[in-house]
DNA sequence: TTTTTCTCGATAAATTTTTCCCGATAAGAG
DNA sequence: CTCTTATCGGGAAAAATTTATCGAGAAAAA
């Protein structure tokens, strides 16, 4: 078996977003160079491990200066191939899949939703954000005439993995999965599940930790 | 430095509301028990890192037969807490604060907006799924008074820094953050980010190294 | 009753990820 | 020009997490 040309970790993968869109706040600024010590002021991370993060975008600071911002932040569109738009479709608009589509932040990460698909007869025709909204069963077909390689699922449960089929079926390469549900789906198919449940899991049981080790002691927690 | 009575790794307690909602669906046919084979089957998880993570719940199995669904979905509502509701606020009333607002699936997971909050004039006073829209500045005084722990954060970045200032004042512990900066607390405040951004890039890698590796070379992803 | 099979729990190994350390280099001060 | 300070890069150490292994116990079948 060969071995992926760069393999870098996910934990990795998540930060870059946050420090991209960190920078370019740092940048409207008019700064024109930082440091991983003042990112990591700012954002709570340590220094290392940004300059480690950020060494996987291929990028290299000075010392005493630390990194140009106009070159890191291309160097952060590059890595992720954020300089073209990847055009993804999106199905079941309920109240995710409209906030998704109101959502206008994503184009900066590439990513844009052309079209919906609902099976409910009173949402077929709606447009959301010149996102017109048609029928489900268009899916397959339209996708692979379009060449759509992403698809959002913000669908109820049970018709999630119908919908993930209709979608492998039409060429889809990306699921991006918004439904509280596993997909099954063949290799060669990337599933990316995202889960609320999980943060908010997460947070209530630090609170209830920190509220166990005594009301008024201060508990680091990262 | 005092230990922490149990520390329960991170990406465990992202795992566990999965199993939780699955192990739901599972009861609701019918079916009493079940093994971390099948789990890991529907799930597409290790069967020996489901294992280990439901220990943590303190649940035991039995050989042969598994874990009683019941006990074990009891085991987990107990462990996170999710049988008493936890009350929050809402900060910023736009789309994705609407969207959580309208999810009415967190109460399952002790989880529920009692108040929402804006600047906006014209949303004030408004009402969405029974919970009536106040202004920000309101916030500090009725979350000390109704003693709210869980601060939500659904604004846009520019305010999301002094909004969770307010929150702080208000004496609220744990901050889930919706806009995509990062915000500072001092310690002992809990802050839980949640970068829909994150999960985009993680994908949208995935993708480009699919696509990098040869369009019809399978490559495992999990 | 005995054997077989399945699945758990605990321990150990491997992997991944984070953290630390140190020499090197560039900017600015004296 | 030399010294000090800040910051990088690389590699090593440490920590966390995942994966694999193995013996034991319970149910079902012979």
């Amino acid at each position: 078996m060969e071995k992926k040309l760069v393999h870098v970790p996910e934990p990795t993968l998540r930060r870059l977003p946050i420090y991209y869109h960190y920078l370019k706040s740092v940048l409207a600024t008019g700064r024109e160079a930082i440091s991983c010590t003042h990112i990591g002021n700012d954002l709570n991370l340590d220094p290392p491990q940004i300059r480690k993060d950020l060494a996987y975008t291929g990028i290299r600071g000075l010392p005493k200066v630390g990194y140009q911002i106009e070159a890191l932040l291309n160097s952060l569109e590059t890595f992720f191939g954020w300089n073209r738009i990847d055009e993804a479709f999106l199905a079941g608009v309920g109240n995710i899949g409209k906030a998704l589509l109101k959502y206008d932040g994503f184009q900066r990460y590439g990513f844009k939703i052309v079209a919906a698909f609902d099976n409910d007869p009173a949402m077929i025709g709606q447009s959301f954000c010149d996102v017109k909204v048609l029928h489900i069963d268009k899916l397959p077909n339209l996708c692979s005439r379009m060449k759509i390689r992403i698809g959002v699922i913000a669908t109820p449960d049970s018709v999630a993995q119908r919908v993930a089929d209709q979608m492998i079926e039409g060429g889809i390469k990306g699921i991006w999965n918004f439904a509280p549900a596993s997909i099954k789906a063949p290799e060669g198919i990337i599933v990316q599940n995202e889960n609320l449940a999980a943060g908010l899991a997460v947070l209530s049981k630090k609170l209830q930790l920190l509220m166990q080790s005594g009301k008024f002691r201060q508990e680091v927690v990262k």
